[in-house]
DNA sequence: TTGCTACCCCCTAAATTTGGGGGGGTGAGT
DNA sequence: ACTCACCCCCCCAAATTTAGGGGGTAGCAA
């Protein structure tokens, strides 16, 4: 492992940090491969596994999560037979929430959160670990997660020191990840937030003279972020504009609850 | 493994059948856990690997198939983390077919296919196997694997004459899946065939006359379904009842080719 | 036989959506 | 200074949906 200097770590923002790391950064762009940035991103930083994993793939007809990692194979297949990621805490919260976070910080109390982090350790997967999730302007959700078997203490400080550099790694597997499955990086419909709250509230049988008044808006507005929304999609018809923001998971009535 | 008989094999239907396995289905229904059942399939018929797969789970956030298998874990985790659904021949067509085949009866002769299958070898997957698909009521797909290293003509044979306990043992496994899921066995809205092929097609951007002439009925009548397919949904708007019945995976533009 | 249910089919008046137009304003990027 | 995307508001005629009201059949169970 080549010699790691972390210079400006202490609330630098970004760009004092990632300049020194801009060939690094530049070398895992190039990779032509996702396994490959997950062996680089762990030799770099020190880091045991590294997990990419994206909540699902728009419209398929099968549910099957893109998962990249270096995990253990007994582990990845424990994993999925038991139905591990409707428990496990890192996925569950990171799903949902937007910013990074210690595993230590999320809630293990339930019992089945217990048997599981048993469970983990059994297959040797450290209890340390690092969870970056991203949304990006798609509405894609992934979650990567940098996991150690250092101690929590040790591991929180050098989480700290590395943090923009870890996030700087994430966002450059979810590039990768989005070019593997839909070839270019991005150019599809991208819906403003109005839009998307409008035809959440739409899909939840909602007139719209009714979301005008939880919106605060007018119910012409409304109908204006609906017909925008609508040619956005490319849909003949309002009917066709909700399947399919609900295919592509626009619609997401947990947004509702911010 | 005690000793099998099947008797009235050739083309006698059902009953014949299962009434001598009724105690063997009976036990098999009552084991706790679906990898008990897998097991226990395995010893009875002979098999060495059964795997059940689940499509999907209903309006879940993070895509996570329902999987149960005895393949070796890593080649589960070789399957996930290579996104193998997508190749395989089996689960391509498993999904979309309606009844059970050979494996040695899809479409092995893409490049991909190949590699898919090469890649399976080493993994100890013997190139011999059934599957047998589910659409339950409630439109829930699921596939059922058995696999074998024996020659692909002796498996045949196997096959012909045990048939119809595996599409038995494969619906007890669907049955297994569903509790172990959904807690009771079903209850749910259940639409009528017309009010699926009407939303179906509304979802699709068609107004009711378009529906109404391609269906070869009134639009009126177009509409009387839609009606009461929103009522069975429980729905206050057709915008809700297109999004809940797309998130049930009630609408399935693949059903309107056929 | 009755009664029930699920499916199939049609109609009309009232309400709503659609698709077109017209105005504003802001902030970010070039 | 410009464009562009977003945000916000309004109007109107035509088309569509909604929510009632009618029918009918077939199968199943009491």
């Amino acid at each position: 492992m080549r010699d790691v200097k972390y210079l400006g770590a202490y609330g630098m923002g970004t760009l004092g940090l990632t300049d020194e790391y801009d060939r690094f950064f530049d070398e895992l762009s190039r990779l032509p491969d996702i396994n490959l940035c997950i062996e680089k991103i762990c030799s770099e930083f020190d880091i045991q596994f590294v997990t990419y994993h994206l909540a699902f793939h728009e419209g398929k007809a099968i549910d099957s999560p893109y998962v990249r990692t270096n995990y253990p194979a007994t582990w990845v297949s424990q994993y999925l037979t038991n139905d591990y990621v409707e428990i496990d805490p890192v996925a569950q919260s990171g799903f949902k929430r937007a910013l990074p976070c210690l595993w230590s910080e999320l809630d293990w109390s339930s019992e089945q959160a217990v048997s599981f982090k048993d469970d983990a350790q059994k297959h040797g997967i450290g209890t340390s670990g690092y969870l970056v999730p991203i949304t990006d302007r798609r509405r894609r959700r992934a979650i990567i997660n940098f996991a150690s078997p250092k101690k929590e203490s040790v591991w929180a400080d050098h989480i700290h020191e590395i943090k923009s550099l870890l996030q700087e790694c994430a966002e450059i597997l979810h590039r990768k990840a989005i070019v593997d499955l839909y070839g270019a990086d991005d150019e599809k419909p991208a819906l403003s937030p109005r839009e998307i709250q409008c035809l959440t509230w739409v899909a939840q049988g909602k007139d719209a003279s009714s979301i005008g008044l939880i919106l605060g808006i007018s119910e012409h507005t409304v109908r204006d972020y609906c017909k925008s929304a609508k040619h956005k999609l490319g849909c003949a018809s309002m009917y066709q504009a909700i399947h399919k923001a609900t295919m592509l998971r626009i619609i997401d009535p947990d947004s509702l609850n911010d």
